[in-house]
DNA sequence: TGAATAGTGTCTGTGAGACAATATTAT
DNA sequence: ATAATATTGTCTCACAGACACTATTCA
């Protein structure tokens, strides 16, 4: 091995290829949360948690419905560089809740060759979402997502297709929450991408309960009931109303608006507070 | 662009350079607890937390301190293959509680080329460390940890060096507990290692509250006063002997073993329980 | 004997779960 | 008037923090 007086010198006898290299792609889990609409005027309308998802219109996969992802471009960007281009391209949104997920890297996970994923979970406001977007690009509902004896079950529809997958949840190690998942059945979704989504819902569904995080999927003005809502549908369970009320009364902010018009007795709009 | 008929003739004619390729390495934070010597012979050893590093022998950062780490081979192993891989060629262990921490990327952690360092945490009983391990590597103990005003100063000593280096922590969202870290003062350690390992000290600091993986870093018989000791050095603070033993006391069953021999009343030996 | 740790008992305050009760709207 | 949601009050139970107290060892 040659010998360098310094590093200066070693860096420019460096041989970049002397190392295999891949490809790596970033994949973004965007999450938003919608309206169903509503029969009863007196009812409020059924929030449910969104995922955005991309039709392929080439190989491999060729018409199965993936994460938005692209490659990433390793002279120039980052991997949250990348996400974030993604994310602009797919929604015209910048500013946005982004946080890196998990890195998968299955051997066989591309057919094409090795691709190492590094996933991202976004989350959004729907009513910031004016622009229009990818015309390959659809917002499914999660219209199910249930667990039972360790294999999770989830649904997602358009309005015009249905997604059905399950997975199942393997323990890796009996001191701790970390599971392996394999997926069971997956007739829709290109890749990994089951694994990935279900990954993202969980880190969600965990984050939801210690941050804030829930407040990026709200609007400005917002009524405790939504924001109720929307706790329910990401934790998957029913809350009670003043025990809820006293758990995120700090950090929310009372402002005079109120929400009339829906057969009922009108709500106060509450505002996100930030600092705890 | 061509039309396939089908995905298994798209992939016969795919070629894999089409994609500007990079190399990745898995970097891990092995963390045990080691005990420290005594003067008076009543008093219980001190704990304190330990990292596992590697003295660099070759360019780049020549003679610096790096966690022992890898580079991927795309071809045949998964991230983490690779890492079970170093843990072994340095600690001559297997069956070690790994976890996957965070992929970092920034494009000049690596002098010499765009490298992606996916990093882990591993977790092991430094009693069970009787192989020779590398003659680069050494175990540093965690002899000072403190953050204040968002930036965290470590010390790390191996009885013969120390290593000095602080980091900023900057919130990255209001809504959520996520911190971008940048290196403020480190003369000692390569790569973007300090936040690799702030971020694994972060994530064990974490967990340790919620699932059992301190467990990981016990032997199989110990003292409640030896759990706690690790508890606190952990997480950075004292603990109230009675609450501490009422939290834990179903994650723990009590053997018939007694520890005597310290200069003060004999203590209970305890095993880990499985199950809550 | 005394320093040191092991181990238990108990008071108190906080906060979540549960449920009851009242308030207010649109049709 | 009624269905539906909004909002508040209050009881209870679980549990962590705090502190007091007892137990037991070895130099």
């Amino acid at each position: 091995m040659k010998e360098y007086k310094n590093e200066k010198e070693f860096l420019e006898d460096y041989d970049v290829s002397q190392f295999a290299q891949l490809s790596m792609t970033a994949d973004i889990l965007v999450v938003s949360v919608s309206d169903q609409e509503n029969e009863n005027y007196r009812k409020t309308s059924k929030k449910m948690m969104s995922i955005l998802l991309v039709k392929r219109r080439g190989y491999p996969f060729k018409n199965k419905w993936c994460l938005p992802g692209g490659f990433l471009n390793p002279a120039k960007e980052t991997l949250d560089d990348c996400a974030m281009r993604v994310l602009k391209n797919e929604t015209n949104l910048s500013n946005i809740y982004l946080e890196q997920l998990y890195t998968f890297d299955d051997l066989k996970r591309d057919p094409r060759t090795r691709v190492v994923s590094t996933s991202y979970v976004a989350l959004i406001d729907k009513n910031k979402l004016t622009e229009i977007i990818n015309e390959n690009a659809s917002w499914f509902d999660i219209v199910s997502y249930e667990e039972k004896d360790d294999i999770v079950t989830i649904a997602l529809n358009n309005g015009d297709a249905q997604i059905d997958f399950s997975i199942k949840k393997v323990l890796r190690d009996k001191t701790t929450d970390l599971h392996s998942f394999s997926t069971l059945d997956n007739k829709y979704l290109a890749f990994d991408h089951p694994i990935v989504i279900l990954s993202g819902l969980e880190r969600i569904r965990n984050k939801i309960q210690y941050t804030d995080i829930v407040f990026n999927m709200m609007p400005e003005y917002f009524t405790l009931g939504e924001l109720q809502q929307v706790f329910e549908v990401i934790m998957g369970k029913k809350l009670l109303a003043p025990a809820f009320r006293r758990i995120i009364a700090n950090k929310v902010e009372k402002t005079n608006l109120m929400q009339t018009g829906g057969g009922h007795r009108p709500s106060a709009l509450f505002k996100y507070k930030k600092r705890n």
